[in-house]
RNA sequence: GCGCGAGUAGCUCAGUUGGAUAGAGCGUCGGCCUCCGGAGCCGAAGGUCGUGGGUUCGAAUCCCGCCUCGCGCGCCA
């Protein structure tokens, strides 16, 4: 949005209200009118107000009109509309004149500053090292990645964090599986254990382990002790683990996704943070003996019954280092922390926030903020997709990202709201036509460029000072104004979390940048239409690039 | 049974925090290529916003009941 335009009106509207005796605290609230017929911004101010001033609504719009002294603010015309809206119709060169501010922006075009600098930590993905990404992992890097951009945007500080759960059960019962297919490879029948991964990669793991000592997997056997805290055991723990999280990280990097910091589960046990946690909450008297077990009393922070914390073999719950774990992003200095998870998870929600409270330490109820989201079905061929040839049960990112591309497993994931359940149609992302909306918003800044190319002009040597009277088009219009919202658009999408968002608009403006192509030319126009017209591409192409870096992906000059 | 989420066009889904006659894409039907990319554009048909109440100038949006679907309800993570 024009900014100056609509606080320049909103004043207007203010001081006018004042006249009329409306109280001191009123904000006039400017909206963009779903019918273009009904002006470039409208304000229901005249419906608010017929409560406190106990007047018809149509009646204080008519005085409220009457009072204001818009024509500064650009505005052309003003009219009342319906039950009792004011609808205000901009002058279209007034209109115009403000994409000098899109190009003088140009890559920071959208940005803002709401987050003053303060830091903000994101953790996504966090998958255990456990095997490679599937799909749901795909869907949370895309919706982390995009989510920690629109914060960055709009000022935050932002930390992408990546949380390893290497400790625990899982990590055994991974190790067990590759030992089974060492003893497969040494000619013994496969027998994986109970709670074990069956998958492709498990063997390919194994052999990669048996290479490194030499080749021979009976000799492998006989080197130690192969049952859990023997020798042999943990040293192919810790391979298997490394193997796995290079692993995770190539995936990533084809997906274009960067992680600032990977925080280990297990240096919350090495440090001591999980005994300082629990003990601090023993302390607090949050806690309770039962059944040979020590459960914590999160029935005092609305969970509905209470959990344990160690188990009667003495082990710990994975809450408590959950628990932990945040308390360090709160002691690292994240007082705003977003958590983007699967809703799977969504009873752990409950959970971390109790045990935080519990600990009393002035941390918000509120504390971390979560992003679910619903699952996701992948169809191909008109059939769901169940099988990876190498993850075995389950498909994986890099399949997706083989099969159809970063950009469109990106822009797939971010078109839907997290918490609609996201059916992916692998044969639509392929398809490289009108059908699949990332091609149809790349082509259109590719066709944009194109314009630059064939007239052989450098775009980014257009003067946003060149007069713009002549983008007097409806086409011309609308995509102005559409442009013009993208700031507002960027701060309301950040602030809900909803990336989405900024799908749609592209979408959308994609779809105006596609019209106003196809019915007006731009090279070899007269000048003065020519030079306008190359603005406005040149403020489109910027647009549709900085929407697209948002959700991390590329803006193609041809295709 | 309890908790969380969803239910909008034949299909997949938007709907900018309560606004005016409900919006896209796909699919269907019908049009448009001497011109910067037709990888595009235009038009038509298609709706009881799951359902019944409530709140108010005004509800797809907020509140309550009910129905359907998904996820979760472990001393697994």
């Amino acid at each position: 949005m024009n900014s100056a335009t609509t606080d320049c009106i909103r004043a207007e509207l203010a001081r006018a209200a004042r006249d009329l005796g409306a109280p001191d605290a009123i904000d006039p609230a400017l909206e963009r009118p779903r019918d273009p017929a009904h002006g470039e911004w409208a304000t229901n101010l005249a419906m608010t107000l017929a409560r406190p001033l106990r007047r018809k609504p149509r009646e204080i719009a008519q005085q409220l009109v009457e009072r204001l002294d818009v024509t500064a603010c650009g505005v052309a015309q003003v009219e009342i509309a319906g039950p009792g809206f004011i609808n205000f119709r901009l002058d279209p060169a007034h209109t115009a004149r403000a994409l000098a501010t899109i190009l003088r922006a140009g890559d920071t075009y959208g940005r803002s500053n709401a987050g003053a600098g303060r830091e903000v930590n994101v953790e996504f993905v966090s998958a255990n090292p456990t095997g490679p990404l599937h799909v749901g992992h795909g869907r949370q890097a895309a919706l982390g990645d995009a989510i920690a951009s629109l914060l960055e945007a709009t000022g935050w500080k932002v930390t992408r964090e990546f949380y390893y759960n290497d400790g625990g059960a899982q990590i055994t019962n991974l190790t067990r599986s590759v030992i089974a297919r060492v003893r497969e490879l040494a000619g013994e029948p496969l027998a994986i254990p109970e709670g074990g991964y069956h998958g492709e990669y498990i063997r390919e793991i194994a052999e990669r382990f048996v290479t490194t000592r030499g080749g021979d997997p009976r000799a492998v056997l006989r080197e130690g002790d192969l049952a859990p805290g023997g020798a042999l055991f943990e040293e192919i723990r810790r391979f298997v683990v490394a193997e796995l999280r290079a692993e995770q990280d190539r995936d990533l990097q084809a997906f274009g996704v960067r992680f600032d910091t990977y925080f280990l589960e297990s240096s919350l046990y090495t440090d001591g943070q999980v005994e300082n946690t629990v003990r601090a909450l023993a302390t607090g008297g949050r806690t309770y003996e039962h059944d040979g077990a020590l459960w914590l009393r999160t029935t005092d922070f609305s969970d509905d019954k209470d959990r344990v914390m160690r188990k009667r073999d003495g082990t710990y719950t994975y809450f408590v280092p959950d628990v932990a774990y945040h308390v360090t992003k709160w002691d690292r200095g994240y007082h705003r922390a977003i958590n983007v998870q699967g809703a799977d998870h969504h009873s752990t929600v409950t959970r971390v926030r109790a045990g935080l409270q519990a600990l009393d330490m002035d941390i918000p109820p509120g504390y971390p903020e979560y992003v679910l989201h619903q699952m996701v079905t992948v169809m191909r061929s008109g059939e769901e997709v169940k099988i990876s040839k190498r993850a075995g049960s389950y498909v994986t990112v890099r399949d997706l990202v083989d099969w159809v591309g970063r950009d469109a497993v990106r822009y797939f994931f971010l078109m839907r709201r997290g918490d609609s359940q996201l059916v992916f149609d692998v044969d639509l992302a392929r398809t490289q036509s009108e059908e699949n909306p990332v091609y149809y918003i790349q082509m259109a800044h590719a066709r944009l460029s194109g314009i630059f190319r064939v007239g052989g002009i450098d775009p980014a040597s257009i003067d946003p000072d060149t007069p713009l009277e002549a983008l007097v088009e409806p086409e011309e219009q609308e995509l102005i104004k559409r442009l013009l919202d993208f700031p507002a658009l960027v701060t309301g999408a950040a602030e809900a979390l909803e990336p989405q968002r900024i799908a749609s608009y592209l979408h959308e403006t994609a779809s105006l940048t596609h019209l106003w192509y196809h019915k007006h030319h731009v090279l070899n126009e007269p000048a003065p239409i020519m030079n306008a017209r190359l603005v406005l591409a040149r403020a489109a192409q910027i647009v549709l690039r900085n929407g697209l870096a948002l959700l991390g992906i590329t803006a193609p000059e041809r295709m």
